[in-house]
DNA sequence: CCTACCGATCGGTAGG
DNA sequence: CCTACCGATCGGTAGG
């Protein structure tokens, strides 16, 4: 019970430390100290560093889930919801869900020259993301709300892309303008794909709410 | 002479592990053994951490001009040369210039949360690198290859986003479609530009040859 | 370029 | 959850 707040505790402040200066840069004395508890009590909590880091990461995912992908859920199916996914992203860059800009882009980024168990874990939560944005752009297809003929796995790589290059641009470069830039993208791409190829403007909206109906 | 030889086979180690494992990874201890020589011997040629990672830094620059930028310029001003500096990145990841893929990618998303020199050494190289990526733009703008009502930043945004999403994909994901993914993504933006608003098909080559004449 | 060190910090253990 | 340790490694220095 009161173990469980410590550790709850542990991993809050590990996630954060590790979206500021690398999930290698978590290290089990500076914890402690942060926290004001010895190195070892905190240590047993975990029984390794790996196991520690891969709490981390659990954590970490539990965060992003909470603040991008759980409230995009709530709007309907289709190109709704793939529409909040991307616009909730970047605003999770901008409000700053992990102090040191996304925790995963940092994360993929540390670790894909590293083979072990930390970057198999990240590899998995990669993948899914991808496989959840890709679900999303199906899911509109189905719905009619965007192109049948929409290449699913190259808008889910660019919709990706966008979103890592802002965080790149708004977190090292400092560019205010980086976040809108990447929305304006966002929106271009998905525009694109609701338009029809033959008849690019009416029959659209239309579509769409026959469809809801 | 023989001790600047000595030098930059240290550099070119420190900057390959730093690909792989991190520029914070480089530790003093690891390069000497990797070289066969002391610690001390190997410090002395840079007299802090600190120094040895700027050097680094600046190493991986070198060998990231001599492999995209500086090719790209062999081609003609305009579209040729930005087009080439698209195909050189891609083909720059694929060819694993740095062995554990984009060494720039990897320091950006390292050291964004952590201030003081090595941070600004790292967005300095960025800001400049973005700022390459906008003047090969401007200039297939002025030679009127693409459109003059392009919007710069957005464009170089959108290219480098696509650049670091490949090498995500890529190292991370061992992804091997991606690199075809972001080329077909950059070569869309870049045709999107090239067309004219009003006669999309026809007049683009010939205005083209016709300025080059 | 070397050997021989230094204090600090790393992950981890013993024993309570 | 603690104190008190351990060997290994860190960046760095002295002296040659």
């Amino acid at each position: 019970m009161k173990g469980e707040r410590t550790k709850q505790s542990i991993l809050h402040r590990a996630v954060d430390l590790a979206s500021l200066e690398g999930l290698e840069g978590v290290t089990i004395g500076r914890l402690a100290e942060d926290l004001g508890m010895s190195k070892s009590g905190l240590f047993a909590h975990f029984g390794s560093k790996e196991e520690l880091q891969l709490a981390t990461i659990s954590a970490a995912r539990d965060r992003f889930i909470d603040n991008v992908l759980r409230p995009a859920f709530e709007e309907a199916p289709g190109y709704p919801r793939l529409h909040a996914i991307c616009r909730g992203w970047i605003d999770y860059v901008e409000r700053k869900v992990f102090p040191g800009g996304c925790f995963f882009a940092a994360a993929s980024f540390e670790f894909d020259g590293r083979p072990g168990p930390i970057r198999d874990a990240i590899q998995k939560i990669m993948d899914g993301w991808v496989e959840s944005l890709e679900k999303s752009i199906i899911m509109a297809r189905d719905e009619g709300h965007i192109r049948s003929d929409v290449d699913v796995k190259q808008l889910a790589f660019e919709l990706n892309s966008l979103f890592f290059g802002a965080n790149f641009a708004y977190e090292l470069r400092t560019d205010r303008g980086a976040l809108a830039r990447a929305m304006r993208a966002i929106e271009d791409r998905l525009e694109a794909v609701r338009s029809s190829r033959t008849s690019p403007v009416a029959p659209r909206k239309t579509q769409i709410q026959r469809r809801r109906a």
